[in-house]
DNA sequence: CTGACCCTGAGG
DNA sequence: CCTCAGGGTCAG
């Protein structure tokens, strides 16, 4: 599954190949990867063909790309994408090959799905190459979104080149990796609600990009639990969870990204390796690598969590 | 806030 | 055949 490391390798393989391109033609091949998209695919076509890329920009997992017109005006629209549970973006030469972009070598983990028989759609570009989105599984997607003032006017995500961003992610807080986010704001807010701290970890309204391993890696390296309720937090506590979400985060970041199997592959198609790195996530059963107690997995909200009954306590 | 839903493929 | 996994969204 991509999560916000992926993510960002994937917009910075993006940004080098496409940024300066302009759209040529646009290939729905399964009308359910733009379900979002208002008006459908005329709507997405009208908005696309002939525009040009001017950036690639990411906030929290959702990407979006700038557009503007062929005289270089903004259309006051952005291109954005999701790559839900199984999603890749790939770059694809006119020849039919997989191009090589940024993003370290790793170590093949099996065979990634069919990326002939899961594609769903893809952008011609003006240079002969396409950009293809491949979803398994369909719950990513991409759509059209009018331009919006982020509310801080920062810079309104990792890549943009000014506050604008579109409205569909307008309620999505920043995320970890942002250069604006704001953790001391962040902590106040977690500790302001009484929730399970692992549910407002996972609420992107708070805090945007921590999916369910880095929330569980981020309470196991905080000594937190799941349960904790938010108001139980102290200020030092909640920043050492955010702290450590990020660190485990940009650990992910820096081998290209984690990945604890297949499904995912960097935009070039190579998987990411970080997978042996993870504490707690999906290893139920094996011994705690602080304390060597067994860890469980429960399910928590309809997800797995996965702590160390006893060094992960609720009460602070 | 909780749970259903979207979806596929793996595994029981 | 059934259940499960996951992020995000929406109805209740």
């Amino acid at each position: 599954m991509p999560e916000l490391p992926e993510v960002e390798v994937v917009r910075r393989g993006l940004a080098p190949r496409t940024v300066g391109r302009t759209v040529t033609d646009v290939e729905l091949l399964d009308a359910r990867i733009i379900r979002r998209q208002h008006g459908g695919i005329d709507r997405l076509r009208a908005g696309l063909v002939g525009s040009t890329l001017t950036a690639v920009v990411r906030r929290g997992k959702f990407l979006w790309w700038r557009l503007a017109d062929p005289d270089g005006a903004e259309t006051g629209e952005a291109l954005m994408g999701h790559l839900g549970m199984s999603g890749q973006l790939r770059i694809a030469t006119a020849d039919g090959a997989t191009v090589t972009p940024g993003g370290p070598p790793a170590p093949s983990e099996g065979p990634a799905p069919d990326p002939q028989r899961h594609r769903r759609l893809s952008l011609h570009l003006d240079d002969g190459t396409r950009v293809d989105l491949i979803d398994q599984r369909l719950f990513g997607g991409v759509w059209t979104s009018p331009l919006v003032e982020a509310a801080d006017g920062a810079l309104a995500g990792v890549g943009s080149p000014d506050a604008l961003l579109p409205e569909g992610a307008s309620h999505i807080a920043r995320d970890l990796l942002d250069p604006a986010v704001d953790l001391g704001a962040i902590a106040r807010t977690l500790r302001a609600r009484r929730s399970a701290v692992k549910a407002l970890l996972l609420n992107q309204e708070i805090v945007s990009g921590i999916g369910n391993i880095y929330a569980d890696e981020a309470l196991w390296s905080a000594r937190t639990r799941y349960d904790t309720p938010g108001t139980a937090l102290s200020q030092r506590r909640a920043l050492a969870i955010l702290r450590a979400a990020r660190e485990v985060m940009e650990r992910a970041l820096a081998v290209g990204g984690t990945s604890f199997d297949a499904l995912y592959v960097n935009v070039d198609g190579r998987s990411g390796y970080f997978a042996r790195s993870l504490n707690a996530y999906g290893r139920e059963g094996e011994p705690c690598p602080r304390c060597g107690r067994l860890l469980r997995r429960v399910i928590y909200q309809g997800r797995s969590s996965h702590f160390c009954p006893r060094c992960q306590r609720r009460t602070m």
